[in-house]
DNA sequence: CATGAATGAGGTTTCATTCAT
DNA sequence: TATGAATGAAACCTCATTCAT
């Protein structure tokens, strides 16, 4: 489908009982395994079921098909960056301009490779899974954590402008998606940090001073 | 699989009668067609080839498989954007940074732009189709064009930095990419391309004035 | 292939639920009627599954691949002949040596024609399937049994050439082979059993002797 | 089909003119190439054209399908053996028993090991081809050559059975055939050919005295 | 006569999903 | 609730054969 609805990737069921967790726990796991190991195109159901130690049919009790699985896994992802990145926000309130900037590109390029193997992983499969809906959900959330934070920088008068948030996460999220897929060694993560900061402190200077 | 080799895509035959040549057109264009009124996961071979006025078989004859034609079509996409790219870069020779920036920018918004639809469409294949490989190979070419174009800035004794030129393009790329995929409006994109043109310009100014 | 692996015919699954039994079990059926109805090249899985009640996908869950089924099929006609000519020459202990041989050619001849049909629609197949690895395999195990057997002759001193049984029992095969593709009567298979007969025993008389 | 009729597989065209005749020999020769460095099953008319360096479509001149193809090899093949074993028994007339069945066997198997590699290949095709009626026409032959030849031996008055023959062809062909399928050393088809001989004397000896 | 592009029926195999046990 | 055998639509791809050039 090109753009499947949201609404029909909710759960099943809500898991209530532990050993329900647990099972959930386990099949998203053993989803992200497949993924890694088999790669996308061959990650099926009763392959995941099996990795997870459970029957297939379990598997559809907690999701009603495979897109929903996949989704999870990937809002579960994004999720996790997400709150990283708000959390860090929160911190850097009231400091300098620069200093923000870097924190929030730090916490994202760290929470991105905390597993870049999933996260690799998961560019393949977003996009059967109605990715770009997700992400600008997702997108929102740090857009907003981002705008607060900007909002209390000392001494200067300006509204930050929303776009340039977009722009500036869609950059971060491009380069990373780059960088990523070309496998890159920790010393090239080192300076990439480098280079990320300098080009949002750039652009987020050039914007605000702008739009002031 | 998960990084298919890239030699695995060659084409099978190379047309040699006037009759084939017609035919390999008529293919790719069946295959965009399908790919935007299908969608990348009910894009068969045999729909492209019904579309395209052939025969399964005949299809066969040209692409050893799916994903070669796939390839094909992605290859010959990101070529056309890259060729525009470099022929303005040539252009802009000698102009002030600024403006270096502005022309690259524009061409590059406006080659994707040209066809929206394909390219949003093309995201969808692109990683079954080992789409980075192929990107990363593109990129090399647009990099070098502005390399060799940053080097004849007026006024500045600067050697332009290689990886920031990559960083550069992935920013580009990610914010076209998440542009295109919301679906913006021209005046949407009007406003894309200046502030893309803003992030460029600043970063680099920064970029080269740090490495200086 | 000129030359499959054994080890990629093994069975998918091995049943453990009754009713999977049961369909393995209609599955083979389904192979032999299907193969005699119809000749080996228009054995078709579909076709098989169809007559023996089931899916296609089901025929999959037991056998990986076609050759995997006729495998399967061939190995245990092969068993079935193999365990009678074992059964045969324990019997045969301790008999004169021209007694010895006729049980053992008529036992392998009575098997054979048990279900001729079979026999001869499995030649057909026996090339795409690595016969010639399995028929060794089987051989071996004959062999045995049949050396045994020969070492127990009364009164005479001599160990059996384990060169001469192979030369045996693949002129045996050939006789046998040549037999069935003919397509041979009641009488001629009398006939041919009296020859066999006479061609294992005086051949082994002079083997035996002259390894004396 | 189980039992194509052997009119079907005609050649198509006479070859009369010196090119027809390279270009026949040049299919039969890259036929017998791709069974061996492809096998049966990957045999395809394209890819015998390729190799004979002609097109399928000069192929089909001289050959209306493709079982028509196969045969013609298949029975070339058999010819060679099939006259060299004629040629060898007119040579014996007039020989001592044992030296008639030494220079028959020997000749059989020399001929079927001077190409050994295409023996086993055509195995695998023979099936499919109409091969038992093929070998049976054949078998005619040699079966006469061989009784004439007996015929003559001296000092013995006996009319040799035809069926005894027949049987003694087959269990030849059955050895040669284990043995070519195995793939034996020169040692061992040295070894191979005097228990062939051994074989056959006793055999002989044995049926013709019977019958006396 | 030769070529080789085109055909398309048909074969094998996969895999998301269901439902009786 | 969990299981896993069964389903079957549908995908990919091959290859013998033809016929316009």
């Amino acid at each position: 489908m090109t753009a499947p609805s949201l609404t029909a990737f909710e759960p099943r069921k809500t898991p209530v009982q532990a050993r329900s967790t647990i099972t959930v726990g386990a099949i998203f796991e053993a989803t992200i395994q497949v993924l890694l190991s088999h790669g996308a195109d061959r990650l099926t159901t009763t392959r995941v079921a099996d990795r997870a130690g459970v029957s297939v049919g379990t598997l559809y009790q907690y999701f009603p098909n495979k897109q929903a699985l996949l989704f999870s896994v990937f809002e579960e992802h994004l999720e996790k960056v997400s709150a990283r990145v708000e959390a860090t926000c929160l911190h850097a309130h009231r400091k300098p301009l620069a200093e923000m900037i870097q924190q929030m590109v730090e916490a994202f390029v760290d929470a991105k490779m905390e597993r870049s193997d999933v996260s690799v992983a998961l560019y393949r499969v977003a996009a059967d899974v109605g990715g770009p809906a997700v992400v600008k959900r997702t997108i929102q959330r740090s857009r907003k954590a981002i705008e607060a934070m900007l909002n209390t920088v000392p001494d200067v008068e300006l509204s930050p402008d929303r776009y340039s948030i977009d722009v500036m996460l869609a950059a971060i999220s491009g380069v990373m998606r780059s960088a990523l897929e070309s496998g890159g060694s920790p010393a090239t993560v080192r300076k990439l940090k480098e280079h990320l900061v300098l080009l949002c402190q750039s652009y987020m200077a050039a914007a605000l001073t702008k739009r002031n």
